[in-house]
DNA sequence: GCTTAGCACTCCATTTACATGAGTGCTAAA
DNA sequence: TTTAGCACTCATGTAAATGGAGTGCTAAGC
């Protein structure tokens, strides 16, 4: 018949909802009852066979029941879903531990730990994007062998570092100065803005700056080059994940956590969320990558000055309460968005 | 009879070494056939009762062969082991990874992952306790609310940061000033001397210095007071110990990674190690943890001139083969000193 | 035309029974 | 002190029987 009823629809949406509570294969039977529409069991068979030929179920095998195919979660996540609002009290436990004020990098623990919590699933956020970071002090130390040591403090209070070689060696003295320049010059600029702006002075008439500035530029060309190195993800919870039967094989948890380690795949898939605004979903083998296969992701990027600048989200077996997790990581999400925003400086 | 004579002990020798070989409890007919001493299996059945007797034996049930208990190991690894050298293949691989200059987290990192893939278990490597290294550059900058965020580099390229409280508000300026008389005083110190100094100095007449001079004590003293928080390791290969079947129970490892991630009872056992130097064993419930009942933990010191500064080794079943692992952590952790030890600045 | 009752069939999971083999403890003889 | 012998225990493996859940198909009912 190859036709997606009302009807069929219905019951796959049922089926799919009473899969994800229970986790084991659904039968005619059990549907029949649940439904309110009156059907016979015979007859949700039928419709789950057709079902089953478009791609939507599977069997285990013959005489077991049927299962959802990463397909149906994608229909049901994208027209079936009648999504839950969060309960009241995990609202307020969000709340309360993403309004406290804090180092950045422990707002994004905690906003972690708040997602793998509440889920009991894997919770994942990014650190902030550097690029669209401001830059609040520059410092430059020498090193042996004419590198030179890189602090850099952006948004406040966030500290980076970074090594440069350079063509010549320079003196504590000289790099306090390029120092002073350039903070007297780009602090407050994004980092994004600085590179700018330090490539074009580069591109002028290099005769009309002095030899100390033309340093000064060259250092922090250096210092601001290819920066975007390790970019990185606090995840949390990863060990819940060892709760679920369908990941819990031995070779399939060793695969998935070795994935977590090398953080390469994870945070590809990170960043194509972040591409996107509002909740993103990958269902099992959409992610591409046969680790998960198993597994869906649940992401909503974040942002600082109204630009994104990270993605969080969650990890967990494609059978997973979509209905309540969506909603959860979109308000945490915009929770963290608003506790990671410049504060206005109390008296 | 409770003796432990020679062929007892020979005897217990050639169960455990098997038995880590085999993972299987051993017979007393395998024992029988294996030695050289020609002993028919019922004399052996004899001696291995004995031993069961004395706490070093133990039958997972009547009809199957013996296992070493914790007693046994400890035994072993006292009185009865013979060490074997490192291969040379693996012995250059180490080598040549540990020869690389590079950033010390680098190098940490690089050992930590010779440490897993060499042994097929995890390794781990605490990072260098600050305590016992060099002030280079003291830094600091103005936050809201009179807060300041202090950046201090040490032993040449590592950059530590922390935010600290203060009385009073101080200006960009006054701080600049604070870091320059900072700077010039106690650059090259290690952070405990300066921390005593520091203190030392507060309690002099306070009439006699003046109010900036004061400023830049207490400054100081704020800074680096309590200067040992997250203490904090490097570890790699955890995923390795999925493959053992003694610690692959889903419970099991669910508690194994949480006190990975949780690390404080690692960093308490790793903490222990650092007290001696040279190379030391927890075996089993030695450890003191339930979660550890079934590791093992091999571990040695490393030292930056002379001074331990951290810990490295190795976790994996209690059957581990102790004749190869030991010599191997002696050997990576003074290697990892050496390529820590400040270097003589090339040409 | 859909719906449904009925039926034969499939497959998994569980149980039972039984054989096998490895290993033990004990005793009595060498 | 060592060893051969023997009865006993227990895990493992195999095979058959059983029960239950669920299916697909067909034919009858609405």
């Amino acid at each position: 018949m190859q036709v997606l009823n009302d009807r069929s629809l219905q019951l796959l949406k049922m089926l799919i909802e009473r899969y994800i509570s229970d986790g084991q294969p659904i039968g005619s039977r059990t549907l029949s009852k649940d439904s309110d529409l009156k059907l016979s069991p015979a007859t949700i068979r039928n419709v789950m066979a057709d079902l089953e030929e478009m791609g939507f179920l599977h069997s285990p095998h013959t005489s077991a029941g049927r299962i959802p195919t990463a397909s149906a979660y994608r229909l049901f996540v994208d027209s079936l879903l009648t999504v839950k609002p969060l309960e009241s009290k995990d609202l307020s436990r969000v709340h309360l531990e993403l309004s406290t004020r804090d180092g950045n990098k422990e707002i994004i623990g905690r906003a972690s730990r708040l997602l793998s919590e509440l889920t009991q699933m894997a919770g994942v956020v990014t650190l902030p994007k550097r690029e669209l970071v401001c830059l609040r002090h520059i410092e430059f130390l020498p090193l042996s062998n004419a590198r030179v040591l890189v602090i850099f403090v952006t948004n406040e209070q966030e500290v980076h570092n970074k090594i440069i070689q350079t063509t010549r060696a320079f003196s504590t003295a000289e790099l306090q100065q390029v120092g002073n320049y350039l903070n007297a010059i780009y602090s407050g600029h994004s980092l994004a803005a600085v590179r700018e702006s330090v490539f074009k002075e580069l591109q002028d008439d290099q005769q009309r700056i002095n030899q100390s500035l033309l340093d000064a530029v060259n250092l922090a060309q250096l210092a601001f080059e290819d920066e975007n190195p390790k970019e990185d993800y606090v995840l949390t919870g990863e060990t819940n994940l060892m709760e679920f039967s369908e990941l819990a094989g031995r070779e399939h948890l060793k695969n998935l956590f070795n994935a977590f380690n090398q953080k390469q795949d994870v945070i590809y898939l990170l960043d194509q969320c972040m591409k996107t605004n509002g909740v993103q979903i990958f269902i099992g083998e959409e992610s591409g990558y046969k680790v998960f296969d198993q597994c869906s992701l649940v992401t909503s990027s974040y942002s600082i000055n109204d630009e994104v600048v990270g993605v969080l989200g969650v990890i967990g077996p494609t059978r997973m309460a979509y209905e309540k997790i969506i909603p959860f990581v979109d308000i945490t999400a915009k929770l963290l968005s608003a506790a990671l925003n410049p504060k206005p400086t109390s008296p």
